[in-house]
DNA sequence: TCTGGGGTCCTAGGACCC
DNA sequence: TCTGGGGTCCTAGGACCC
């Protein structure tokens, strides 16, 4: 989807559309950027961005809150359209891969569930069409906004080859850098890349990287979401916090919002983790199992406290706090492991 | 002008057991 | 005389994604 929370805020406010506006928290406080407006971004305004740097380089932009319910319910119909065509592996609540092999002519499909999606839920959305999920990702990601590319059999290597490596998913920051050093940008010279010189430096993961950035990804197109492996909440305080009850009272809170989380999606949890972030933005955390699950806010509470107040020396003055659960059963496994006990 | 929030996966070291 | 070897679980940090 295509500024996937900006285009569903515009859905309830026609009279912004075609005006900078973006998604985010408070430029007052510590607040960043979600989703920016395409005329937003002619002016910089980027997602990720400190809104209040967003509005130095926007001064009309429009900052509005993300509406979650509205946001779910459009993501939903989404999904829904996409599954009636083919297998489809949801990526994250504004992308998702749809397995279209064996159907004739994909090419005319492809444009048709793009105007689909248009035509039932108003929203701009971009397709990608290839023999593999990395290639179709970086199609969609290069037609935006509301592009439809179509990379045929067998091109796949020079339609990846004069972009830079930072398309390829999985290569981030960091490995873009560090590939930089030896003198591959694009994914051209990363296909020329010697397999074993790159394993050398980047790891098991390092070995594959050649194949990718020729198109190569063998992952099939998977509908079965695996359950969650963590639930989490966090907060980054307009004002850093240090003084005891209130951060007990934030961290009660904090637990509280996992709790329910958990128990609506009737999960127990055998572990609990602490995030800290200092004033100076060191950030760590802190985690405990237990013998037996818990779901309980107090149970959590319990023990976020006890990590809490043994990793945080009296006074720190704290910008950020989380909480989190791990290691989740389901109910019905967290019974049979009762029951073995 | 400092830098959100929700996740996933991988790595590496240590404890512990046989 | 130096210091096995494999498996599993746990912790912590880091890279990455949207």
């Amino acid at each position: 989807m295509d500024a996937f929370f900006v285009s569903v805020y515009l859905l309830g406010h026609p009279e912004d559309v075609g005006q900078a506006v973006a998604v985010g928290g408070s430029p007052d406080g510590r607040g960043v950027i979600t989703s920016a407006s395409y005329e937003a971004r002619q002016f910089g305004v980027r997602s990720a961005m400190p809104a209040r740097r967003a509005l130095r380089l926007c001064p009309h932009l429009k900052i509005v809150r993300s509406d979650w319910r509205r946001i779910r319910d459009c993501s939903k119909l989404v999904r829904f359209i996409l599954s009636q065509h083919g297998p489809m592996e949801p990526m994250s609540v504004d992308e998702a891969y749809v397995d279209l092999t064996g159907r004739r002519d994909p090419e005319r499909l492809a444009a048709d569930i793009q105007r689909q999606v248009k035509a039932d839920t108003h929203l701009p959305a971009s397709v990608g069409l290839a023999t593999s999920k990395l290639v179709a990702k970086v199609a969609s990601d290069h037609g935006k906004p509301e592009g439809c590319v179509i990379v045929p059999p067998g091109t796949e290597s020079d339609f990846l080859a004069p972009m830079p490596v930072r398309v390829i998913l999985g290569i981030g920051p960091r490995t873009a850098e560090r590939l930089a050093e030896i003198g591959i940008e694009t994914c051209g010279q990363l296909a020329d890349a010697d397999p074993e010189r790159l394993a050398g430096s980047f790891g098991r993961h390092g070995r594959r990287l050649p194949e990718r950035a020729r198109g190569i990804d063998r992952r099939s197109v998977n509908p079965k979401r695996g359950p969650a492996r963590s639930i989490s909440g966090e907060r980054t305080f307009g004002k850093d916090i240090d003084d005891r009850n209130e951060l007990h009272e934030q961290l009660r809170k904090l637990s509280a919002r996992v709790g329910r989380s958990l128990r609506r999606r009737e999960l127990v949890a055998r572990t609990v983790f602490v995030k800290f972030r200092w004033s100076d933005f060191t950030t760590f955390t802190r985690r405990h199992t237990l013998e037996a699950p818990i779901d309980g806010d107090d149970e959590i509470f319990e023990q976020a406290a006890a990590l809490w107040d043994e990793h945080w020396p009296s006074g720190q003055r704290v910008r950020l706090m989380g909480v989190g659960v791990a290691n989740l059963l389901s109910n019905r496994e967290a019974r049979q492991m009762f029951l073995e006990l």
